[in-house]
DNA sequence: AGCTTTAGTTTTGCATACAAAATACGTTTG
DNA sequence: CAAACGTATTTTGTATGCAAAACTAAAGCT
């Protein structure tokens, strides 16, 4: 029997919860913007109530804020929040190094070190989305390599509340070459399963980037064309 | 004019998901229990609307699975979900402590100091609840002092999902006695401002706490006296 | 007996209805 | 003219209603 429509499409309220998600995180819904309970159920064509329960599920995440009696609005970071989230994810990603330095296998680390790859030659052609795209690829795989499904979903649930900051837009010459020279450095740790030395240099690749997103936010380049009208 | 009422109660969805939040915490709802939507509604008094929206909550906290077209159940872990756990903890603790070297005032080390003390009163009279009480305050002030709110609460909700196993309960005695040195050795570091140090220990100290829960988990002296029938 | 079937019941999931709080806005008043 | 008030409207928060899925259990079948 074949299974034509028997996909068990998932609950209302899961599917909304990753619709809203992804317009957050991919910034369609931009910091502070206010979620109009009407107008989302009548955009997604469901009634307001698994509506209601994606939005707690996004606050329990950290992606939204509840103002209690005046509804939820997207979470807007202030400058020591996005200090805060680097720095524990910082802490996250350097143990997911040490662990992945630890446990990988040598299929994952050929795949890791493809990637790795594919990454140069993107920064060779100065392609910073194909680039971003597959660097985060690789902290995927890197983190997958450390084999702690608490971890890795605990990391992408803070890595989340970051992305919608789109600091992906600038990334000046010389830090990006430290990056790719890092990530170089990354796999040969990988490689020689220096646990230490990854936990290190993957923690410390995360801080570099607090700092140019710091910069960022300070001369004010962040949160440019953000702002959403109805 | 006096706020006799006035106190603007927290939402009901808000103060239904403290409940449940509090009663897996201390276990008096066990891991794999069902949450009966009537039931509870009907025992907290609230519509299984609110009640609904907070069982989502906890379920983006981790501490309930939603079951889809079957409700929602306490969660269970299995023990690599335990071991994936302690992990985390052991990273986040080994951050919180490094920032808390980095950044702790004299008046935060005094209090805890003082706590310490108590906690060493505690050991001697082998009063294992009071004990455990100040075990919990004294993490709690460390983590306080790396001033860092988004490693606070990603540290209490990875936590929460492990309070459930109870381990409190047992201890044996040369564990005690390390643990306690332990406590002792983090006092000094933190005096000394010593980061990767008290890094490397506090991180340690919950492996530690780990292997102990693990063993208790082998010889099955976890878990016990939990069904609960409604 | 053991397995399947099937009617009845319960339970979940979603939609709708209603009440209370917040907001908007025009009017009044100093 | 600005501030304050009050009413209308919107929006949120909670309860209730209804349909679909899951469970229960008794009857039928091999």
């Amino acid at each position: 029997m074949s299974n034509i429509i028997s996909i068990p499409r998932q609950a209302l309220h899961q599917e909304v919860a990753t619709r809203l998600r992804q317009r957050i995180i991919e910034g369609e819904l931009a910091p502070g913007v206010k979620l109009n309970e009407r107008e989302l159920s009548e955009r997604l064509t469901v009634s307001r109530t698994p509506l209601r329960e994606a939005i707690k599920m996004l606050a329990a995440e950290g992606l939204v804020e509840l103002l209690p009696n005046r509804g939820a609005v997207v979470a807007q970071m202030s400058e020591q929040d996005v200090i805060d989230t680097f720095e524990v994810i910082a802490g996250l990603e350097g143990l997911s190094g040490e662990l992945a330095a630890q446990r990988i296998s040598d299929a994952e680390l050929a795949e890791i070190r493809a990637l790795h790859f594919e990454m140069r030659a993107a920064h060779a052609r100065r392609d910073l989305s194909t680039y971003y795209a597959l660097n985060a690829r690789i902290h995927g795989r890197i983190n997958a390599a450390a084999r702690n499904a608490v971890l890795t979903q605990t990391w992408q649930t803070v890595n989340a509340r970051l992305q919608s900051l789109r600091f992906r837009s600038n990334l000046d010459e010389s830090k990006w070459q430290q990056a790719v020279r890092e990530h170089e450095r990354m796999v040969e740790l990988l490689a020689t399963h220096d646990a230490p030395a990854l936990r290190a240099l993957m923690s410390s690749h995360l801080l570099v980037k607090r700092d140019a997103v710091l910069e960022l936010l300070r001369t004010g380049r962040l949160y440019e064309s953000r702002k959403e009208e109805s």
